[in-house]
DNA sequence: TGCTCCTATCGAAGGTTATTGATATGAGGA
DNA sequence: TCCTCATATCAATAACCTTCGATAGGAGCA
């Protein structure tokens, strides 16, 4: 009656610690800006992007950019890498899972 | 370099309306109760349930989850119909693609 | 009509989030 | 060492969200 996707979807009755951990990423997807910053991320060269990249095509400040990374981070759909000066980000294997 | 559906993602970038859409739908799915409910509904019979229905499973208040009922066919991932007293709501094609 | 049941709406309380400017941290270059 | 650049953290504010109890609306039954 279900394909097997759906069975899965099902299967979240079951597991209160999956919802909230797939809760979670969705919430952080759930924020036009973050949605933008993971598109940067995914189109940068390599698939990766610093922080000086993406703060001005979201017209906000560098705080507030850098908040919401830490958010994807936290969430688990951002990886964080420290070169030089630069702080890197990569997608995660979950966020392209959830980004299909 | 990119598979087609990470090319979508991509995509985002240029198009603000379609981040805003997705953004909601997202964000709708980001809160455990919301999370919860569309796997109810998923798994009801004939993949639909009635507030009646799914309001014991979540421990809140029926004006409660009438409203993140509410919240989830403004986002377009429940269709809502009225079948004498009862309100039955079912999945949308965008909800089966997203929680797959 | 009157009653009961199911669901939606309203108003309020409390908690969470987005955003900013100011500041701290930390790496690299002079 | 001192300075600069890139990024993170902090504190404050305003907006938004979740939740509830109370209540309204609407369908069916007696």
């Amino acid at each position: 009656m279900y394909d097997l996707d759906m069975a899965k979807i099902i299967s979240l009755k079951k597991s209160p610690k999956m919802v909230e951990t797939l809760a979670e990423q969705y919430k952080a997807l759930g924020d036009a800006t973050r949605l933008s910053l993971m598109a940067a991320v995914a189109s940068g060269e390599n698939a990766e992007a610093c922080v000086c990249d993406l703060t001005p095509d979201t017209g906000l400040a560098q705080s507030t950019v850098s908040h919401h990374l830490k958010l994807l981070v936290e969430a688990g759909l951002l990886t964080r890498t420290q070169r030089g000066k630069w702080a890197f980000y990569t997608l995660t294997p979950d966020a392209r899972k959830l980004l299909k």
